[in-house]
Order: structure tokens, then sequence, then C-alpha cells
DNA sequence: CTGAAAGCGCTTACAG
DNA sequence: CTGAAAGCGCTTACAG
């Protein structure tokens, strides 16, 4: 490998001068730092960043803390942090948490050893407080959450509004004429879940519809947990003429699981999603959902970690606007007999 | 941060004897020893890892190149891989080059720069050529291919037997009692599609079946690209009872074409797919495909990458099975009336 | 504007 | 078995 030093030699100046040459260029004199430059070019010089990161204090890496890569939403996020933390010259640790506290806490102490200057969590459970964590091990680093901010220590966020886009999503069926709405809801220790369940109730109220407690489903977010749901649906006294999943994964479980017991979507039952992962556009017949801008999630979060990490003190918070997406699985209810 | 200088003032040991308790232990008296771990213990040392790397020349980091980390496939193999990776002590970076040769070679520049150990390759053109210019610019990086080696240099490699499982795909097929089986092929760059075309034209050999170049419509690997598609696969003269799609996303894109054209799955023609993405299995009806043991994949890439990174000198390449799932797209075909 | 020197926090021959 | 010293490749006050 080309070093400093053989750059140095073949331009006839000093190390120090290759450094501000190629760092702080207007601190050289241009005809150096023409010199400078050529030699580099020539050279193929690429300055080592393991030595700069450890003179500098600073790595210019970033660790993404993430509860499943597996999962199409966090996937396209991680997509979009990708991409602009490359143009930005950052490079991404990957840190796949399981949801798992030991391997949470594997990574928080990576983060000193390896001079991590931020963090962007991608995984929200109520009661983690994995910002606390992150902070109290490193206390210069920044960290962004791209979830919800559930934290003690206030710390850059950016989301959606899970409350409001959970009552466009009721409001959607209401105006189709459903009042028995039922919903599939996510773990209890899901902050997501919990704000989508806040913003249907809201919406029933604003619409004078009583809530009713058995029209509550709980599941997993995963497809599996919405099939499984399909059956205590079904057996709901006076049976609900939609149902709303709080992720789309859920929905599709439903969806699979309705057609198989031979029930129409939406003909008997309107099935309504939450997410617009890819494969909701290609269930059959297409979900309805709640469509996330995730990809820009994933550059914002990268945006305001780079603020932060520019000096930029203050703690933003940004809220990404969601659309509703109505495709075919949902319908007016069938007329009563 | 705590130092090592800081633990062997409280040791009251050189900073050479604390670096040596801590990575050859067994060249250390154990009194000494066990001072230094205690001491190492009490004040919450962890070495930083970027001085170790510096002096060391070796950093315990792997990139991960990736055409697109929100393909299915690809973020569960990298999820087998950050797994195997974490335990056995590396990091791993993220590099999505969205098969753009200007972005896989930014990160192969960042190979020199971060002085990264090895290179795990997910992603497949037949005329890349990304393991010969990785090795060209970085000649002491280890280089796993988890897809299909396709360069001229040799590296170790974990992949499935494309060729068979389309056979035993088309078999399957053949044996329902098909004859005509159109394919929906992926891009012709890709080392897979053109594997499982060879498999299924082997195949139909064996079972004396006629290849019919009607039969061959080409995709995209994308969902979108499936659904396109459908009209083509109605539009062949005498029409197929069949259709074998080369990955799941296609075969899910066709089901849903299919059956808003009204055509019943499998009633009128089956659909099989390929990979056994989670997905699959959620399909309405779910889908018949072959599956991968994508997290295996993954470990096993690590696996390979780490015995080539511990001095094992030897190129090895890895077949995992593949297992034919027999689910409801797949059914004889229609009686001629 | 430029250079000599110190130092980031480790590891590793080299002596003893 | 242990320590003093050199050095990995940079950056950055400090002088001049």
């Amino acid at each position: 490998m080309v070093s400093i030093r053989d750059v140095s030699a073949a331009a006839g100046v000093s190390v120090a001068t290759v450094s501000r040459a190629l760092t702080m260029p207007d601190r050289v004199a241009k005809a150096t730092r023409d010199r400078v430059l050529k030699v580099t070019e020539e050279l193929g010089y690429h300055p080592n960043l393991v030595a700069r990161s450890l003179r500098s204090q600073q790595s210019r890496l970033i660790v993404v803390l993430v509860t499943n890569i597996a999962n199409p939403m966090l996937s396209r996020c991680i997509r979009g942090i990708e991409k602009l933390a490359r143009e930005l010259g950052y490079s991404v640790l990957l840190g796949d948490t399981q949801n798992d506290n030991l391997i949470e806490a594997s990574y928080i102490r990576l983060l000193a050893a390896r001079q991590v200057d931020g963090v962007i969590l991608l995984s929200s459970r109520l009661h983690g407080r994995v910002t606390d964590l992150i902070l109290k091990a490193n206390p210069q680093a920044a960290v962004v959450n791209a979830c919800a901010c559930l934290d003690v220590t206030p710390c850059s966020t950016v989301g959606i509004d899970d409350v409001g886009s959970a009552r466009v999503m009721t409001e959607h069926l209401l105006s189709l004429g459903h009042r028995r709405i039922a919903v599939l809801t996510g773990p209890e220790e899901s902050p997501h879940s919990r704000d989508r369940m806040f913003g249907y109730r809201l919406q029933l109220r604003a619409a004078g519809v009583q809530f009713d407690e058995s029209l509550v489903v709980s599941g997993e977010f995963t497809m599996k947990s919405g099939a499984d749901a399909v059956d205590r649906v079904l057996a709901i006294p006076t049976r609900p003429t939609a149902l709303f999943c709080f992720n789309d994964e859920m929905a599709i479980g439903a969806i699979q699981r309705l057609t198989a017991l031979g029930h129409s979507v939406p003909g008997d039952i309107s099935v309504a999603g939450f997410d617009d992962i890819e494969f909701a556009a290609f269930t059959s017949p297409a979900l309805t959902t709640i469509h996330q801008p995730t990809a820009d999630m994933g550059t914002t979060a990268m945006n305001l970690l780079h603020r932060r990490l520019s000096g930029e003190m203050q703690v933003e918070t940004v809220t990404l606007p969601t659309e509703l997406m109505i495709r075919q699985t949902t319908a007016p209810p069938r007329a009563e007999p």
C-alpha cells in the first residue's frame, strides 16, 4: 500500500503538508496543493482510514442497530441509510440484534471499541432504553431513532404519524359503511401497535361508533400470527365485516387463511394492512394499506445523524407523510339480509 | 475511555504485558495474567480495535457486497452472515451496490482504506469479475462468493445446485402430467437463471419431452415482471398447463395477474416458484417452490471466510441441499375435453 | 504557508 | 516471563 510518506517523498513536501493538502486544501499554497494532488493521483494514494480514525478520534463509521434485517420495512430503510451514508463518506456497520439484550449490549461495547461516530436505531420496544444505554457507555456518540424515541434521553427521531395514519385507515373503512371493524394488533411492547390502536379508537369515537373490546385480537406482526388470528376473528359473536391489521404481514396471513376457509375478501370481509411493503401490491387481491416512505425514513435518519455529527447539537424530530393506498381488499360490507 | 496504559499502571506491569495477557495468555505467568485480567475487569477496559487494527494490519472487519439488501433472499443470507461474524468477533460492513459498477468500485477502494480483512459477495452477474477487481486492488483480501463464482480468480464458494433443483421442479410438474410447461426466466446475465434453464431442459429431455422455444418467457426476477409476463404466457399458441417461474417474486406476480384475469391457479394453470422466500408459504393459494437454505448459506459463507482468514489457503466449494416444497399452486392439468 | 515533532492506542520483535 | 522501544499511518498544535 502506498502511504502518505510515499506521497510526501514524491512531492518533495512534508507529510504534514500532504495531509493538509488533502483535508484542508485552503491552508496550502495552490502550487503545493496541485503538486500534492497530482502525485496522489499518480501513485493512486488513498488515505488509511484506520490511521486517520485513531488519530482524529472519529471513524466515519456508523452502526445501524436493527431487530431483524430480513424484515422488508427495515431492510428498505437500511437501504436508504446506506445510500446516503456512502455519499456522505460514512460506512455502515450492521447490527442485527434479534431483539436480544445481550447482542444489543455487545454492539454497544463495539461502539467504543471501534470508535463509532453514531448510531441509528431501527428497533422499537416500549421498555428498551437502548438510547440511554448507548449514551451512558458512549457519551460522545450521536444517536438517531428511526422508529420512536421512547427513552429518557432525548434524541433525534424520524417516523410517521401512527395515530393519524390509523385514523385515516379507520375512516376509510367507516366510510365504506363498516361499523364492526376488528383490529389485529402487534405485540404489546410495540409503540407502533399502541399508537395505531389509539388512532383506531380515536376515529371510532369521532364517528360515534362505540369501541368494542371483543373486536380486538392480538398478533405478532408475522404472517403466521395473521393466519392464526383469523379463527379468533371469525369466532367473534356478531361477526365483524372488516379486519384492520396493524401491519401487512399479518394481513397477508389473514387473507390466505380467510381464502382457504372459503371466505371471500373483500366480499365476505374487508381486510386492510399497514406499511405497504412491496408484497402488499401483489397479494390476490391486492391489499389496501397505509404507505410508509420507508427508504425516505432511512435517508432522513442518516441526514439527522450527519447533522449531529457535524456539530449541530439540536435534537430534531421529523415526521414523514403516509398515504392511504386503496386497492382491492376493502369494499362496502355485504348488505344485511 | 480507559486505555491499555491505565491498565498497565493499575496492574503495575508494562503495557506489553497487558497486551500479552489479553491476546496470548499462555505467554504470561499465571499470577501476572490474573492480576491484569482483574484490573481489566475492574476498570472496564476494552481494547481499542482501531489502534489494534492499525498496528496488527488486520481489522476483523468484513464487507458484504450485495446487489440489494431489500431482497428477501439476500437479507436472510446477510442475517446468517452477521450472526456468525459476531460470534467469531468480526464486524460486518454493509455494501449495497445496486448492481452499479461505480458503487462497487467505491467499496473496493474502501477495502484497502479500512483494512478490511475479507469480502463476501452476494451479487452474481455473468460478466462481473468483481472477485478479480477486488483481488487486484487488495491482494491480501479473502473473498467468498455466496452466489456463483464466475470470475477468473478462483475463490471459496457456497451455493446450491441450480441445475439439479430445476430438474426436480420440472420433474414434479411432469409427474403431475404436464407436458407443456412454460418457464419464466430471470435476466440474461443471471447465472442462476441460466442454470435453472439448463436443468429444465435437461429434465424435459430425460422425460422425452421436446423442448419448445415458444414456452420460454423472460422476466426480471421482480413481481411486476411476473405479472407482466402472464399476458405473453397466455398468448402462447397451444397454451401451457404449467408455469415454472425461476423465482418466487415472479410467481407471486404471475399468480396475482392470473387470478385477476379470472384464471384459477392451479385449476387452469399450475404455477411454481423457486427460492421459498417467507411469503411463498402465504400466497393464496400457497406456492409450490424450491426451498433454499438461505440463512445457512450466510453462515456457511462466513465460515469459509473465517477459514481463509485463519490461514487456510485452500479454496473450497460448498453446495447446500434444496428441497421441493409442494404446496397448493401445482396440480394435474385439467383433463382434455 | 510549511515543517519537525508529538501522539492516537495498540502489537511485536528484540533483549534480558 | 517481562520490559523498553519501535512503529502502524495518520493529524495537529506549535514554531517559524
